[in-house]
Formats: structure tokens, C-alpha cells, sequence
DNA sequence: TTAGCTCAATAAATCGGTTTACAGAAGCCT
DNA sequence: AGGCTTCTGTAAACCGATTTATTGAGCTAA
């Protein structure tokens, strides 16, 4: 705020024809600016001769209506804020393009900001939305404690926690069946021969990890022989997850196959299991998370789970709607299906192979 | 515009206690809110008494400011529009997260929106952004004919056009030097003795593909030896990307290096030399555009172009600060250097290897 | 002492819409 | 004819800040 305030910001050329107001629109139209207002809005009372001279007003003036100057009377705005953890993640880009879409189709300015997975900076970025008094807010949390959750609920702003849904929270939830998911990629391996699986999570912390790993240590205590779960927290930066990998890697035993919880981990897995010389799937066979397009370009094609991402858009729009329009009713959680695609980085164990 | 306008925005509880306004402020601190408007600005007519107290009492209410409110009143806005073709691509995505940060701490409110690749939204992007009435737009177009330069000129809406940057227009730009990176990497090719290359671009109308092919076809123009340069157009989506490349690989001679100028001609041209069954470099090289994490875990690494994404941003940003400053400046055009990672996935070409 | 000047403080206008409250016309009923 | 309702249309208030024009106090110089 400092500097873009004490800036001369707008000290650029005025325009040639300074953009019609709706006064303007007014004048030629020979109504008054409510009159106008009700047009535009689609207010239905108003007849029929003034709504066609409004348009035409509207139409030969060029006339587009300036949406601060809207939502300011407005008590609520049609606005929303996205907060999403980084926008170079291309699965977070997805549901933002996803979720862009929509906001359009319903009228409302969406406002996509990111907190680099800093509960500090979403934070700050909560703040900066409800300065903008937003009428509703999408949240992909940084951290799975909902720090900000207190702010929200005082403000009591429609509010919709997306794929990193904390198990209790007073906020409506859209994610995955991340428990099933994982249950059946350990039964796939399983099923395989596989006895020895090393997972590779972000963060305990992070809700949708916290499930992906229940899920699998569930799948697992349910198996007919006891299989071996390792499970690595390698962090959120590539930086450490190669490190972290790097380090496990380095010791006996080593597991006949990878579950990737998360990008970061895929990527870490590969490159070590890569700079080890190790042959997938004959040596180690891998799955990870999310659908990425050059996972099929691998040799062989990773194994992944696929979250339904367009779904995960429209739910989570559709709760927060709803939730604008009914601000009492019971908290919603929605909970969707992956799909898991067994592609050729996955294969059988074969003992002393 | 329709659906948000009917919709009963705001049904939604009234918060316990309403957000305080200046007046507020100004009550609290018995001065009028013209003072503390003032000192919120940072202007220094204020007694250093009164400064005091508003400050008090701004802590006190917790008081911040409603941007729409404050950016309605003055005549340019403290908003910058960036619109780039598509979120789901990380270049663009590590592009939003550089010009995010810059923003904020420049005190600007950044709006990212996506044209899709498509020139009509993009237009229709622009003329949203146009009536939020931004104080500035940092623009990657989806198409180099630029059409929707007339809108902005007629605003005089400062404005910055980034890394896809037409050769003559009115508008600064910000870029890198397509044609040195191409060129070089084409001289690489040769000196390893590859005579025939593949160039996958996605589409000549593009102005840095411009940039890039007319790079490479100079480069190979003052070569000792000929070289067969084929440049394939792609398309922008994997699909068309995939069934291009298809149809190339169909037909002899094959190529024995291909040089891929945008990631999805990349993903294709490895697809389809995985399908083939060809061997990364024994039977052909490969290179791409841009950096992306998983290039290094690749066997062998896929040697690219990397641009510097930060830089890019900087400047870019810088140019539109100054660009608002001074809207009468000589338009500028920068060109940044790339950096050539010469990975695995190039090799000396054997003939009969 | 008084005109002249500087400086801090504020009342009021303003940005461009939306919303409220009310007025006037028309239609209906008794 | 008079009372009641319904329907359109508008004046004016309002959203929450910024900016302009003005006031009044305090100080200096003549």
C-alpha cells in the first residue's frame, strides 16, 4: 500500500473521451440514473419503451458499468478470492483455470492469489481479500491448522477449504477419497508381491497427507501378510525432497517400490532412483500423485492417481454458492473419486530380480 | 455480470461487529476523517499529536482500509491486470508468482487472469480489466496480431507486453533474445554433426516462434555446411501437438535431432520417440524450450532453453512502474540473454548409429 | 496594531454506481 | 366519487474512501 500510495499513480495521459457513466447513459436515454440502474440489472419494472431506450443508450455510448464503483454500495461484492499454495504447480493451475471459468459463467470477479506454503503470507493474503471485502473465498491452506480460520469465521465470509480439507473445521470441504486411493494403490502393490513400500509424503501436516497415509496404513493392516510401510516426509521444496530421498536411498534396504504422495516426492523418487541406475519397474516399481503430462512420456509411463480436478472445480463452486446464499445451513463436505491410472512403472516383484 | 447482479449477494450474516470505517477512526481520534485520510497516506501536514492519535486508534479498531472505496476516488487505480494464456502452464505460473510478489511490494493489488490461447477472451480479459479501470497491464498475448492494442491505446492504459513480444508496436515490451538461444543451440547441433534437424514450433503467427525460427534458420544460413532444417507446426494443445508429430514421424527420413521450441512440442516429440522405440541420443537428439523439473529426471536429462523467469519479471514489472510514471517515455524493448543447459539428451551424431 | 503569510485541520464535494423512500398515474372495487 | 392497490419512475441517501476549498490559529514584518 505505501508505495503505490504516495506514487503519482495515474499521472498517464487522460483519456481522449473519458469513459460514460451511468449519468451519461441517463441523459441520452431521458431517464433517470436508477432507472438505469434497474435495466442493467435486469430489474423487471420498468417498461418496456425505457428499458429499449436504455439499451440503446447504453449501446451507442459504449457504456460498461465500473465494478468497484457497483460493489462498493453493494454490502456484500461479487467477488471471490482463490488462495492457492503456488502457482507453479500445474495441478493448483488447473483448478485455478477450472475455477476462473466458473466465477465468470456466475458473474463474479474471481481473484487468484498464492501464499507460496506460507501460513504466513496466506496470512496476509486472507487480510488483503477481506480488505477487498470479497463475498466469498475458495481456500487451499498452507498449513492444516487453519490459522486464518478465526479471521474467516469473524468475518463471517462464505468460505470453502478445497483439496487440503482438515478433518473437523467449521468451513464447507471439497477434496478426494484420499483414503481409498491410497488403500487401493497398496493393494495393487500388494498384490503384486510387493512387501517393501516406501511412501513419500510432504508434511503430516497437511490434511490431505494426513488422510493419504491413514488410508494406506489402513489398506495395509487389512492385508492377509504383513507388509512393510516406510513412510518419508521429504517437504514441500524440491530442494529438500531430493535430499530427503537422496538420504534414504543411501541406505540397505531399499524398498521394492515407491508410492509418491505428492509431485515433489514423484520427481525426488525418479531422479534418485534414476541416479542409482536402477531399472523401473524391474528394480522398483513407482506410483505417484496427480496427472502430469509428461509422466506418460516416461519410460516406462508413471503410475498415478488422478485427482478429477474439473470436479474438484465445480464442487467446490457450487458449495460456495450455495454457501453464499445460505449462510446457516449444515457444513457441507464433499469427497470425490480418483481414478488411478496402472501404468507400466508398476510391475510385479520379482524376488532377487 | 448477469447472475451476480440478480443473485442476492449478501444474504449472509451480518458480521457481529461491522468492519470500522475512516469515520470510525476519526470519531475515535477526534479529528475529522480528512486527517486521517492524511496520515493513513503518509502526507506529513499533520501535527505529530494528531498522527499519534489516529495511529492509536487505528490499532485500537483495527482499522484497514477498503481499497475499492479508496481506489474509486482516485482517478488511476492501484491495480495492475496480467493476463497470460494459461495457468496450467508453469512457465506462465512461476511468471504470476514473480510479478505477485513484485506487485505487493510495490503496493499494488495484482489481478491474474488466463485468455486460454483464445484471442476472444482475451479480449473479453482485457475489457474486464478495462473496467476495473487497472493502472496498468502486464500482457503475454495469446496471438501476435495483438488486436486488442487499439483497446488499450484508446484507455492509455499503461501496458507491458511480456515474452511473446511483436516486432513493431506501440507498447513496451519485455522479452529474450529467441534468436541468439536458437541460433546457438542450432550451431551446437551442427558441430555435433547433425544435418538434419526438426524444428516443433506451435504456431508461426506467435512472435517470439517468430523470433525463434527466423534464430535458428539465420544460424543455419551461415553454417560451413548445409543443414536440412524442418519446422513442424504443432498447435498449442497436446492433442494436436501429439497427432502432428505423429504424422511427421510416420514418413522418412526421420530427423536426427529435433529441436522442440514450446513444451508441449517437447512432450510430443518425446512421446512419439518413445512409441517408436528410438533412443534418446543414440538415435536422436532432443532439445527443448523452457525448464521444467522433470527434464533432469529424464533418461537421459532433456537439454533446454531456459529462460530467466525472474528477470523477466523484474523487468517487466520495472517497465510498467516506469511506464506509469512517465506515459509519454520512448516505448522501450528489453531482451534478456538465455541459458543453454546442454543435458543427456543431446549427442554426437553417428551416421548408421 | 494590523496586514500578510504559513500551516494544520476540516467541511463538503467527489468517484460511479445501488438502494430506499416516496410520488404520481392508472386500474379496480364498492 | 372516493378509497385502495399496483405499477413506474425518480430524488436523494448511501457505500467509504480521497481531494479541494476554506477556515482559523499562530507567527512575522511593517
Amino acid at each position: 500500500m505505501a508505495i503505490a500510495g504516495n506514487r503519482r499513480v495515474g499521472q498517464s495521459r487522460a483519456r481522449a473521451v473519458p469513459r460514460p457513466t451511468i449519468y451519461d447513459v441517463a441523459h441520452k436515454a431521458r431517464v433517470s440514473p436508477a432507472t438505469v440502474s434497474k435495466v442493467l440489472r435486469g430489474v423487471t419494472t420498468v417498461s418496456r419503451e425505457n428499458t429499449a431506450r436504455v439499451n440503446e443508450a447504453v449501446q451507442e455510448l459504449g457504456y460498461r458499468s465500473d465494478p468497484l464503483a457497483a460493489n462498493l454500495r453493494r454490502n456484500k461484492r461479487a467477488l471471490v478470492g482463490l488462495i492457492i499454495p503456488d502457482f507453479k504447480n500445474p495441478f493448483f493451475g488447473a483448478l485455478v483455470a477450472s475455477i476462473e471459468r466458473l466465477a465468470e459463467d456466475s458473474g463474479f470477479r474471481l481473484v487468484a492469489v498464492s501464499s507460496s506454503e506460507s501460513a504466513k503470507k496466506e496470512k496476509a493474503q486472507i487480510e488483503a481479500l477481506l480488505d477487498w471485502r470479497v463475498g466469498g473465498m475458495i481456500l487451499i491452506p498452507s498449513t492444516g491448522e487453519l490459522t486464518s480460520a478465526a479471521r474467516l469465521r469473524e468475518e463471517a465470509i462464505p468460505a470453502v477449504i478445497l483439496d487440503r480439507v482438515p478433518p473437523a473445521s467449521a468451513f464447507d470441504g471439497v477434496g478426494v477419497d484420499n483414503a481409498e486411493a491410497c488403500g487401493a494403490m497398496v493393494r495393487h502393490f500388494y498384490d503384486l508381491g510387493h512387501r517393501r513400500l516406501l511412501v513419500a509424503g510432504s508434511s503430516p501436516d497437511l490434511p490431505n497427507m494426513a488422510e493419504r497415509l491413514a488410508g494406506l496404513r489402513n489398506a495395509a493392516a487389512s492385508l492377509p501378510q504383513p507388509m512393510d510401510i516406510e513412510i518419508l516426509y521429504c517437504g514441500a521444496d524440491m530442494d529438500s525432497a531430493n535430499r530427503t530421498m537422496a538420504g534414504r536411498f543411501a541406505k540397505a534396504p531399499l524398498p521394492t517400490a515407491v508410492f509418491a504422495l505428492y509431485i515433489q516426492g514423484t520427481l525426488a523418487a525418479l531422479r534418485e532412483i534414476g541416479a542409482r541406475n536402477l531399472t523401473i519397474p524391474d528394480d522398483i516399481s513407482i506410483a505417484g500423485f496427480d496427472d502430469f503430462e509428461w509422466m506418460q512420456v516416461m519410460h516406462p509411463p508413471v503410475a498415478t492417481v488422478i485427482q478429477p480436478i474439473d470436479d474438484l472445480a465445480r464442487a467446490a463452486w457450487a458449495q460456495l454458492l450455495h454457501r453464499i446464499d445460505h449462510p446457516h445451513g449444515k457444513r457441507q463436505r464433499t469427497q470425490l473419486s480418483c481414478r488411478i491410472e496402472y501404468r507400466g512403472s508398476i510391475a510385479e516383484f520379482r524376488p532377487g530380480g
